[in-house]
RNA sequence: GGCGCUAUGGUGCAACGGUUAGCACGCGGCCCUUUCAAGGCCGAAAUACGGGUUCGAUUCCCGUUAGCGCUACCA
């Protein structure tokens, strides 16, 4: 393959709410695209709506795309910054006269006006047409442009779209596509206030950014004629589209706050791990064309092709998610996922320095004995605490199933004097002494093994006991033990035996 | 309403005229077992409906239905 050129791409959200899954999956697409194909990642913030513009989030979907690991080459380009651009065009157009001069008043908000349409079933109301498609304004003469000029009427700027004929372009994933023009209306590319529109400034960034491949949600198919009309207007060839399907809730709705977390950050604080994310979300929509489900990034990258890309919207499925990052907190070298559970452990102020001061061989020991059980990051803060702190609870039901027995606060305190007397402190030597005190008091080890575990960590659900043991020492297990029995004792006494 | 897009198990994807319709998540069962996971094995579960075309349709065409998108001086 010898790409003429290399392609040239953009990632451009416009800052009126956070990063969104759909924004997520979109800039990955775009990210795997440009790393496949060793082309360039532009970053462009689509803040031309003064209105819902809202400038401090930017920082939040900068931070997003950086936790999600899509690093962009160019930008971030501000479109507010390059305004002077859009009109320059919108009056070479208008001189040309591919566009004109419009003194309608603004539409009130179509949302409006639709739903009061809604109602009513009409039977005898006669088909209402697509009103206006084209603008009155259009056939406007010179003198009486002239008159509303001079009387002081705002002045928008729209696109003479031709009467006749149809719009094609060419969409990666859609295939060819071709439009009647008679279905598109003279859009606006210059508001009255001097400020482009969408289109307008999409088309004249793209083309100036040289973009050769544009990937985006499918809810831009339906103008992206109007896109190609500009582009030929402007004298240039409508660049390759790639319009991916949506991403749904699981009502099969558009996804947003009404179905819970849906800002990439909200997975971050949850204890996601962004490869887990990642290969997520690339399976959204998108197949390698095989059975491989487990993609690391670097697979995902060479495989990524437009070809693979569906042209069904896709419901987020939360538990899809939770077993990739399953697969991603217990598959890779424990060495990568270390880093990760330190942070989760600073943010829960359990990383008191103990930690490091044990090593960080130990640090990776502890990790790699829990990970096995955890589904999110913070499950090292939670039920794994026993292990890095000394003031964890005892679990209400695993006291209730592992402390019945009435013996066992007698049994786990001379289980801790016989620790205690261990010359040797490993696996095998605790298994020993655990169960040799569990055959001279006539009981199966497992009794013991439970309530151990709840004693030394506070959960029943944890690792192997012995291996706990190891990776907890010596002088922490005894103590834990001797710090349990009133609770043991209590448990017994309180368990409602039945 | 108009225009457009889409339609395989509950979910995400395969099969791009011929397969017992495959994989994964989830779900159920079994194995393993020191709790709980992980892992292994097994299982239930789908081509929206109706017409065509064809020797043969999940696959191609038409219609219906449904969902979604666009229909703003929002992006």
């Amino acid at each position: 393959m010898n790409a003429p050129q290399k392609p040239r791409v953009r990632f451009a959200p416009s800052p009126t709410g956070y990063l969104h899954v759909g924004g997520a999956r979109t800039a990955l697409f775009n990210w795997l695209f440009a790393r496949h194909q060793g082309g360039t990642l532009v970053l462009r913030i689509e803040d031309t709506d003064v209105e819902r513009n809202r400038p401090e989030l930017v920082d939040g979907i900068l931070a997003g795309l950086k936790w999600l690991g899509i690093e962009w080459d160019e930008g971030p380009v501000f479109q507010s910054q390059r305004i002077a651009l859009y009109r320059a065009a919108a009056e070479r157009l208008l001189a040309g006269g591919a566009a004109f001069s419009c003194y309608c008043k603004p539409a009130a908000y179509a949302g409006a006006d639709a739903a009061s349409e809604q109602e009513g079933e009409g039977d005898d109301e006669g088909s209402k047409s697509a009103k206006g498609v084209a603008c009155p304004c259009r056939h406007l003469s010179d003198s009486e442009r002239a008159a509303k000029e001079s009387g002081g009427v705002p002045r928008a700027i729209r696109f003479r779209v031709p009467r006749e004929g149809a719009t094609q372009f060419e969409d990666a994933v859609f295939g060819p596509r071709e439009i009647q023009n008679a279905e598109i209306e003279d859009f606006v590319l210059l508001r009255s206030n001097g400020l482009p529109t969408y289109q307008l400034s999409v088309v004249v960034d793209d083309m100036d950014m040289r973009i050769t491949h544009i990937i985006r949600g499918a809810d831009h198919l339906s103008n992206t004629p109007k896109q190609a009309l500009l582009y030929r207007a402007l004298g240039a060839a409508p660049p390759i589209f790639a319009h991916v399907p949506l991403i749904l809730g699981p009502d099969r709705t558009r996804l947003s706050k009404r179905h819970g977390a849906t800002s990439v950050g909200s997975y971050a604080d949850e204890g996601f791990l962004p490869e887990a994310f990642r290969n997520f979300l690339a399976l959204l929509g998108w197949s390698p064309g095989t059975d491989e489900e487990y993609l690391r990034t670097p697979e995902l990258i060479e495989r990524f092709a437009l070809a693979g890309v569906s042209r069904t919207n896709a419901v987020f499925d939360r538990a899809k998610l939770e077993w990739f990052n399953t697969q991603y907190l217990q598959k890779p070298p424990v060495e990568e996922v270390l880093p990760f559970v330190e942070a989760e452990l600073k943010r829960a102020g359990l990383w008191n320095g103990s930690q490091a001061a044990a090593g960080p061989a130990w640090f990776a020991r502890a990790v790699d004995l829990i990970r096995p059980r955890t589904r999110l990051l913070t499950d090292f803060s939670s039920w794994a605490r026993g292990f890095f702190a000394e003031d964890f609870d005892y679990d209400r039901e695993a006291r209730q199933k592992f402390w019945k027995d009435e013996r066992l606060a007698g049994m786990l305190e001379k289980l801790a004097a016989s620790l205690a007397a261990l010359p040797e402190w490993n696996h095998d030597a605790c298994d020993a002494a655990l169960r040799s005190l569990a055959a001279a008091e006539g009981v199966k080890a497992g009794l013991l093994i439970n309530a151990t575990r709840v004693a030394i960590v506070g959960r029943a659900v944890a690792p192997p006991l012995f291996e706990t043991m190891v990776v907890l020492g010596k002088e922490r297990v005894t103590e834990r033990l001797r710090r349990a029995l009133p609770a043991v004792g209590a448990s017994r006494a309180a368990a409602p035996s039945a």
